[in-house]
DNA sequence: CTGTTAGCGCCTTCAA
DNA sequence: TTGAAGGCGCTAACAG
């Protein structure tokens, strides 16, 4: 239904090579022919077809996001400083929305082809070896947002250091029996790495200061508000419960809060209560967090990308985005009762 | 880089056409030529060009989704429940974030056009007379989902009905002196025809009271917490201020309570307070509100648009998803103080 | 049943 | 400077 290029072209009476070249401001034109294109441009309202330019320029000017449950509130921050950079590109962003194993290696398979997308941003979900060296011999450039394979690109948020604050501010309050409650760390979903990494800042933090690293207080479900209620709640049922529970995010600190109330402890006068992520809410739950730049940290994913469409890079370089301690009102100092 | 389809005639010595009639198992093919080709289809690991089948076809085989800050939570799961649809479809879905009204204007312009998306949905947004028009020019089907035009197929939650519930509860409760918080009701994004409709719901519910309506009770602001809770203060400031507050979503009823906890105020000791969405948090702050079937609604539309790509109907219907009151603990009932 | 061929709309040599 | 023509990879007549 649209004007092609040739009804330009005869409008115009010139070639339609004379009209793909003002369009394209490509090759010379003269001034006069480059006005009456125009002209019949403005007139017909023509816009380039963009499939026979894809399929002409051998290009797809598509990127491909493929992330899991975008529904969480990270993800979404993620996607949306993504979107920013490429919401103003060239390229169209098509996001695969990952709930499933069977999904996700469906998409980690079919979706970097050249015929499909000129770029893809793989978030969160860590690829194995095999399916890295498939995107390295794909031809299409791939960058992983928060998570890292040593073949790959990858931009990710320091959790380890994230993790170190976090407990290290409840160290700092005099707190020694510290729990974690974070997503299952081996699970087959891949999808873990920065609870992992959080998990070891929570480990390094202890060591330094010659706390113990109790199994009991450690507590791992998957990610959501109800799974951390139901840690918490083993936690608090301990003989010897923790006074402090760091969790791997805001969504499952609300659920250990939710546990607390149930059980009859105020936050933070009977036990402290640290998150991760700063969502939008923290502030309105006074909730103590690690901001970490969700935001930041997709934008700076999707630079890497385009500049590796544009032939910039093609190696594996890791960069790393800072968080950032937010003191609020969920833990409180305690008395060393050593 | 990847194998064509002649690559594949040639490797099972058959023609072109051939291929293309087993892999779109289209005309007649002896069984033998089938096994060739799926061999050589096999031994190539050969999948259709997309780019090239779309413009063979003149297809797209993409849909395009236009939505207002997708951040948010209540988008978030509409774009779930549309993506759940097109997912499984032979539908590539591709959103555009809006957060401009340059952008509103230039998408809603720009992407309806039959080689850029075999179909668009419309959150939230409401397309002017004009915009309308030429959707229905464009020749691709356009879906409108939780707003509406006379002149356009939508789906939408019955917000009237969700306003009235609210604030029928309140007043059943025993308040009379009611609220409302709310989202620009006139804003230039035309993103708030929800925020109207609840508020006639509203104005219809104090009416079955004999309630006056009273201007000094209204309150309105960009949607965020941070604005409810500059509203709600205002309200709290009143000389005869409300007993009630109806806010037009959860995030803006969590504005409202952080404003009540500043005013030191109690809830729902002091003021009862109602959200609507009934978002994952709502559970956990014991917040009454108006649950919306926000993923049955996005998928809804999605099916809508489907409907129409395969040319079933392009009859402006407009569909109701059903609301229903969650009962928590943030509105009390109160003695007639009148 | 099957191969050949003409487009789909655009970009880009190649001559002129 | 410019137009004609080939080609991107695939589908769909059209002949056989």
């Amino acid at each position: 239904m649209p004007a092609t290029i040739r009804d330009v072209a005869k409008r115009a009476g010139v070639g339609v090579a004379t009209v793909s070249r003002v369009l394209n401001n490509s090759g010379l034109v003269s001034e006069r022919a480059r006005q009456t294109v125009m002209q019949a441009v403005a007139e017909l309202n023509y816009v380039p077809n963009p499939t026979a330019r894809r399929l002409s320029l051998g290009k797809t000017f598509t990127v491909a996001v493929i992330v899991p449950f975008f529904t969480r509130p990270s993800f979404v921050e993620r996607l949306r400083g993504i979107d920013s950079v490429f919401a103003d590109s060239r390229y169209d962003m098509i996001v695969f929305n990952v709930e499933s194993v069977q999904k996700r290696d469906k998409y980690l398979a079919e979706v970097p082809r050249p015929d499909r997308a000129d770029g893809v941003i793989v978030v969160t979900l860590t690829p194995n070896d095999t399916q890295a060296q498939a995107f390295k011999t794909s031809g299409v450039p791939v960058v992983l947002v928060d998570t890292h394979h040593t073949e790959l690109p990858s931009v990710m948020e320091d959790s380890v250091l994230g993790g170190r604050i976090a407990t290290g501010h409840l160290i700092e309050l005099g707190h020694r029996k510290i729990a974690y409650v974070s997503d299952v760390l081996d699970d087959v979903f891949s999808a873990t790495a920065a609870s992992l990494y959080r998990f070891k800042g929570y480990q390094q933090a202890l060591e330094v200061a010659g706390i113990e690293l109790r199994d009991d207080y450690l507590k791992h479900g998957r990610h959501s508000r109800a799974e951390a209620h139901r840690c918490a709640l083993e936690l608090f049922a301990l003989p010897d419960p923790p006074t402090a529970v760091f969790a791997a995010s805001d969504t499952q600190a609300i659920g250990v809060m939710e546990a607390a109330r149930d059980a009859g402890l105020r936050v933070p006068d009977d036990v402290s209560v640290i998150g991760y992520d700063d969502l939008d809410v923290a502030g309105y739950l006074e909730l103590t967090t690690v901001r970490q730049s969700l935001f930041e940290s997709g934008q700076r994913g999707a630079q890497l990308l385009l500049n590796a469409i544009d032939g910039q890079l093609i190696e594996p370089v890791r960069e790393s985005i800072p968080v950032e301690l937010i003191v609020r009102k969920s833990c409180r100092r305690i008395e060393d009762a050593a």
